[in-house]
DNA sequence: GGCAACCAGATTGTTAACGATTTGCGCGCC
DNA sequence: GGCGCGCAAATCGTTAACAATCTGGTTGCC
């Protein structure tokens, strides 16, 4: 076994960069909550790497206690799991919790792309076209991570135009807990051309105002991305 | 301004019996939560009313670490609120948010629907015909506790049939939140009747192994809920 | 009599030290 | 040489005291 203990941390990704993180008065739990967290999503803490809470308060400035909290809270989040005198260390999801995941996101989503038909606006409407157009345009560059951005906007778009405060908690929670499977998924090949058609699908049916369409197409979205998952076991894939 | 600051909480039913606690070795947090929790549920903590920590430890017989903690994770449940320097409180939902959570509830009880019917076995239909055949004695004799606490049986053994540990985080969550309400719907003249019925065919569905008939009826249920709460709002009533 | 500043009590946030548990390593025994 | 035992370092859990903040009432002034 190695002398960290956990899996072994593969090298992190060349676009971190650490953001110390100033320490606002008053805010010193939710920053840190804050930094691992981004720092889980962006590939600084790997998958089964320990988090020792010493190590945490000298990266961070953060007292013990306010790193304790945040552990705790990320726990509670579903991203960070401890055990009793033994420490925290990143959660790894593997890719039957991914699919699950991803399968209750499909069913939340849909919701929220029927609620999002029913209350679109004309200003909601031309958000949705602007995602679209430079979806298409990110397709056709062959640009894979600014289809991946865009793809996440578009499903944070709708989110937000369905005014549903519960569903998009849910949902901000389920994201987190597979963020790191969205990349992968989308580097399949002929990935992002499904995925704009599914996409553009999605949002016609949300412009149109017909819940029931919206709700379907995003649903069938997600399952397809179940799918793709499914391929990428098949594949023998590994994190 | 009563003494406790909070709103007056109404006389605690008489099912409570307040629950000690003993703090096991080592995880006196999860009990102080679990206790807390228990007694929002059971209506010993109103809504709105004050949790100040002192009090807490003093009922409990636990550190104030401990209380803090499980305050944190109470505030990350989304039952408790807690405000800077000002202590926490027991979270208010509002016939809105019940609403909102019920529609969430109806999708993600769809998905273990028709989960449960894909993998139901026969021992699995056979409990949930005992429950179908409880739930019907309970209509008959009137009984609205019964049939309350069957019918939320009903659920969770849908949710355990289906096997979805995402899809289960999610309503255990969901259901915490809104639990205040469940007993007021059962009250709603005709709603056990509408509820045996709805139910049935549930539990029907799921037998027949029929995932589609099963999300739909499932979600249907729910639905009719949530129409439920609406009339609820119409009779202004309040908690 | 009304209003504003102020002070005391209560409550929470923070920090530091102490105690308990686990883990890795070295030593001795078989 | 392999295996089990025991010690020491590391790490987490808990407690207690201190500091900061808010609340409510009181007092003095206009």
């Amino acid at each position: 076994m190695t002398a960290d203990g956990g899996t072994m941390p593969r090298p992190a990704d060349p676009t971190d960069a650490v953001a110390p993180v100033e320490s606002a008065a008053g805010e010193k739990v939710g920053d840190v909550v804050a930094a691992v967290r981004d720092g889980i999503v962006k590939g600084r803490f790997a998958p089964g790497q320990r988090l020792p809470e010493a190590e945490l308060v000298t990266l961070f400035g953060a007292s013990r206690g306010a790193v304790r909290s945040a552990l705790a809270q990320l726990e509670n989040e579903g991203v960070v799991l401890r055990e009793r005198n033994r420490g925290a260390r990143v959660r790894e999801v593997s890719l039957a919790e991914a699919v699950e995941i991803t399968e209750a996101r499909s069913v939340v989503e849909g919701l929220c792309a029927a609620k999002a038909a029913a209350r679109a606006g004309a200003d909601d409407r031309a958000r949705l076209h602007v995602l679209r157009d430079e979806l298409h345009t990110a397709v056709d560059g062959a640009d894979v991570v600014a289809y991946s951005r865009i793809n996440q906007q578009v499903h944070r778009a709708i989110q937000e135009i369905a005014r549903h405060s519960t569903a998009a908690q849910v949902l901000d929670r389920l994201r987190i807990q597979s963020v790191r499977y969205h990349y992968t998924v989308a580097l399949l090949p002929g990935r992002p051309t499904v995925g704009l058609r599914e996409h553009t699908a999605i949002i016609d049916a949300v412009c149109a105002g017909d819940p029931d369409a919206a709700e379907q197409t995003m649903r069938a979205h997600l399952l397809s991305v179940v799918e793709s998952l499914h391929r990428l076991d098949a594949q023998q894939y590994r994190w």
